[in-house]
DNA sequence: TGGAATAACCTGTATAGACAACCTCTTGCG
DNA sequence: CGCAAGAGGTTGTCTATACAGGTTATTCCA
């Protein structure tokens, strides 16, 4: 490409002025990447195959991937190409990682038992997070994570109907609601809120917690797309469970570039 | 500059390549500010500017810039200039955010009360955490933070002696204990545990709770060049607290590029 | 057959030059 | 005096080119 670019698309006097290219490039790559069209580990076309199939320079194409690589979506290896990154280090920075890999990489045992899997009309506190009409019917599982066979969190999740059609399928004894949900789309934003709070005589039972021991309670509401799909209540016992989180600010030590500001839920066992 | 570059330096055979000349240029940077050569809102050279003092060229000095603009060091303007930001934004983007900045942010008014005020010997759990030997002495405050005459939060803090050598002439009545802290020296890495628990009396009294309600206790600890210098436990009435957190991956959405990941303490009346 | 040289990729960095858009201050005209 | 035009500095983007260094597969020689 020689000329006839700079203002991209052409039309002179457009309303505002295009994206930048670099940018154009990186949301053509993400959208692929959230598509399914390129899954992770999967190779990513090189600079130079992006000069060629779209047109920019070698510079541009260089800044769109590299700017990727900073935000987690692809891994590069200077000799060998680019890749798609494994998700689950990118989407679950600010995350509470998923219970099941927490519990493994403790070395220990996890199981799951359901107590209730069914669709059922909401309430309308959790029709209102979930943006749809009060009474409609959503999806939902109740079940305890267990740790070495001792409960360490009652998880109380609503997902929305249209968002995972083969919820009910499903057996979690194995793959968790969270881990199911991120297969079936990536997440696109998280929030959470905890709270210290006594626990119901049910939750209180299902934790085997004693008396007068209070819970860490960690709601989570997840969305794809701009649409709230999910909404998690998760109980923990307060005495054995934290949760913990490291900060550095970024610039300075390349050293570990993305493993850094984790957030995750620790059991001290006492 | 013309040639004899690009290695740097001038040694062949050094034992490893010289970092990038950008990188040196963010470090370099960098250090200006931490050091207080370049306070925040002051004007940082221009590129042009970095391309007449450093030899590189404005590529290089506009990719130091960038970054440092990414990683929340700079802000940009277009045509104005480039200027240190302020650094609450960049340090604390997983920090639990200064409780009078919350308060005041909600438009309420913020009092603290100073209880305890001294340098004692430490206990030896908290010698091992500010990696101190025990028994050796530390600063410490103990203090209540009011919100329009509520008491919301008991602060226990430790300082280590040599970092805050005036720490006992404070008041911190009006410039809470973590404020003085990022004011001596930008905080470099700092970690939480986020913890429910119940009170022991005195705390349960100091913050007016009623009987078998849990505190949310948040445990925060600060480095400044890689040395612990304040450890600090933060307790927080379980049924008007709660700490909320969002998260949305970077690289789509420009629109609030900072704002985004934040962690804050909220106070749900109720 | 074994092993070293080589070619053909790839990423990472750096440069020089160009144009656009934005902001501020000055200058000069009415 | 007021306001418009312009100059000059600043960031933002893009290109074309170059070289260094890593990885992999092939080729060729002993």
């Amino acid at each position: 490409m020689t000329a006839a670019n700079a203002q991209g698309c052409g039309y002179p006097h457009m309303t505002s002025t295009p994206k930048p290219r670099y940018q154009q490039l990186k949301e053509q790559i993400i959208s692929r990447i959230s598509s399914g069209d390129l899954r992770p580990l999967d190779r990513v076309p090189s600079e130079h195959e992006l000069v060629g199939s779209t047109g920019v320079s070698r510079m541009t194409a260089n800044r769109a991937l590299r700017e990727l690589t900073d935000e987690g979506y692809v891994e590069r290896v200077a000799g060998v190409g680019t890749f798609v990154a494994d998700l689950k280090a990118a989407s679950h920075l600010l995350e509470v990682r998923n219970i099941a890999d927490e519990i493994q990489m403790r070395g220990h045992e996890h199981r799951a038992s359901v107590i209730d899997l069914e669709s059922r009309p909401v309430a309308p506190d959790i029709a209102d997070l979930l943006h749809v009409s009060a009474g409609s019917r959503v999806n939902h599982v109740f079940l305890v994570h267990f740790e070495n066979d001792i409960p360490i969190q009652v998880e109380d999740r609503y997902v929305t109907i249209d968002f995972a059609t083969d919820f009910l399928d499903q057996n979690f004894q194995n793959v968790t609601p969270s881990a199911y949900l991120s297969l079936i789309a990536p997440l696109q934003e998280a929030e959470h809120v905890v709270r210290a709070k006594m626990p119901s005589a049910r939750i209180r039972r299902l934790l085997k917690m004693r008396a007068k021991e209070p819970c860490l309670v960690v709601t989570r509401r997840t969305w794809v797309s701009a649409r709230p799909v999910s909404f998690a209540r998760l109980f923990h016992p307060g005495t054995r469970f934290e949760l913990a989180g490291r900060y550095r600010p970024p610039g300075i030590a390349n050293s570990h570039p993305q493993d850094s500001n984790i957030v995750e839920l620790r059991n001290f066992d006492r």
